[in-house]
DNA sequence: CGTGTGATTGACGCCTGTCAACGTCTGTGG
DNA sequence: CCACAGACGTTGACAGGCGTCAATCACACG
């Protein structure tokens, strides 16, 4: 945690990463501006660990967070990664239950804390903020049900595809199609749900189908109809 | 879809059930029994598809729902059960998203249907019920992120013993400790995400270990905790 | 009594997890 | 500058859990 050289302003964050407060007035905004508080953090660093209180959440202005659960044997899955415009750690404070999962930072990141107060009064005041937060519950819950589906249907060579899939729109891809996203072999298999050999074996399955190019860490999608196909999307 | 003899009124629902109802005041409630509708549901009656665009929501009164998404060559994978007190369809609505499961009545069922303009405008004036349904939407998340785990995680041994227990734990079991909900083979097998034959085999085995009792679809809980640690819960 | 749905059992084989060994790369400290 | 530790990636061998297919049984219903 280290201090940063400018905070970011929120008025210019919402605008530009077009985030949840999109419909405070701006002085719910100018509020915001005052009771956050933001910080920069490098790769490794744990904003909270699941199983435990949390009194404020967390909005993404850079970087990337992943949120896992750590299931049996301390094996971790991968539930989702946050990236800038995101907030995390808001399901907790409104369910009232300790969090679900731990968030961790993989791409050096600025986020900002914001304390549960602010959260609650603008449900309580603003009626078009609470419903937006309404939205964007159910939109996970939604995506929560999809992937639940898959995990429980689709082999792992599908599931896989589809999480590369899923990636390339989440994170999009540079002018050369390599995902904008690093992640270990053991980080992929944490999504998939499956042993980190497996995404090594299957990974240069697809190499050698000519649908993905390898370099490290960098995945290249090379035939994005092709996983599409194998992901079993769209049926 | 049959008339009922009697319609059920909303405010003894909800004190009996303990709906997500609780907090609006008589005036709102007295306005959700004039908009509601409410109909008596045979085994077998789908009250919306996945997929379709649905306007309004569902309040169950009696009986039970299943809520299932249908994934590859039709297998349905089952995301939730409703019972009395318990709304469905409302993510949708919130969301703008089409349905993303199936609800289909497994149990006779009494079921209200209410328009979508009562939530938006109950969410908009009274901030009390907007937050009750906010914690809902999030409870079920922090459940779907939960079952994530478990399934990517869990061997079919281990999810279906924890699915015995959640279902004991949703729908108790009568005096002789017989779960009081009746799904066939191929609906446990939906839920974890297995074959039913899976389901079959492993049913017989907890029954040679005399963790449960058999009798066509009812199933006696003879041993809750060793279910317990079978299904890995607590680790 | 025929038909259909659900439950059961057996045979078979593949996908996938586990274990082990080894290669590769990076950062650190002597 | 080199040696070493440690994290990560890769490959091979192997076994077993679990899905699939097929046949049979049980039971309800028109």
């Amino acid at each position: 945690m280290k201090n940063l050289p400018s905070i970011p302003v929120c008025a210019d964050c919402v605008r530009k990463n077009n985030s949840i407060f999109t419909h405070l007035s701006s002085d719910e905004l100018d509020s915001l501006d005052y009771e956050k508080s933001c910080n920069y953090h490098k790769r490794g660093t744990i904003l909270y660990h699941e199983g435990n209180r949390i009194n404020g959440f967390y909005c993404v202005n850079k970087g990337v967070i992943k949120l896992y659960k750590t299931g049996i044997e301390g094996k971790e899955q991968i539930i989702k990664f946050a990236k800038k415009g995101d907030v995390i750690g808001y399901r907790s404070i409104l369910s009232g239950e300790v969090a679900c999962t731990t968030a961790k930072v993989i791409d050096d990141a600025v986020v900002c804390y914001i304390p549960a107060d602010f959260l609650l009064a603008s449900i309580k005041n603003n009626s078009d903020f609470s419903m937006e937060l309404m939205q964007l519950a159910c939109k996970e819950l939604g995506e929560a049900n999809n992937f639940i589906t898959d995990i429980a249907q689709k082999t792992v060579r599908e599931r896989l595809a589809e999480v590369l899939v899923l990636l390339k729109n989440e994170f999009d891809t540079d002018e050369d199609n390599t995902l904008n996203i690093s992640l270990t072999r053991e980080e992929l298999a944490n999504i998939v749900g499956t042993a980190t050999e497996s995404v090594i074996r299957l990974l240069s399955e697809f190499k050698s189908d000519k649908l993905i190019e390898l370099n490290g860490r960098k995945i290249k999608i090379l035939d994005l109809p092709a996983l599409i196909k194998v992901g079993n999307l769209f049926d």
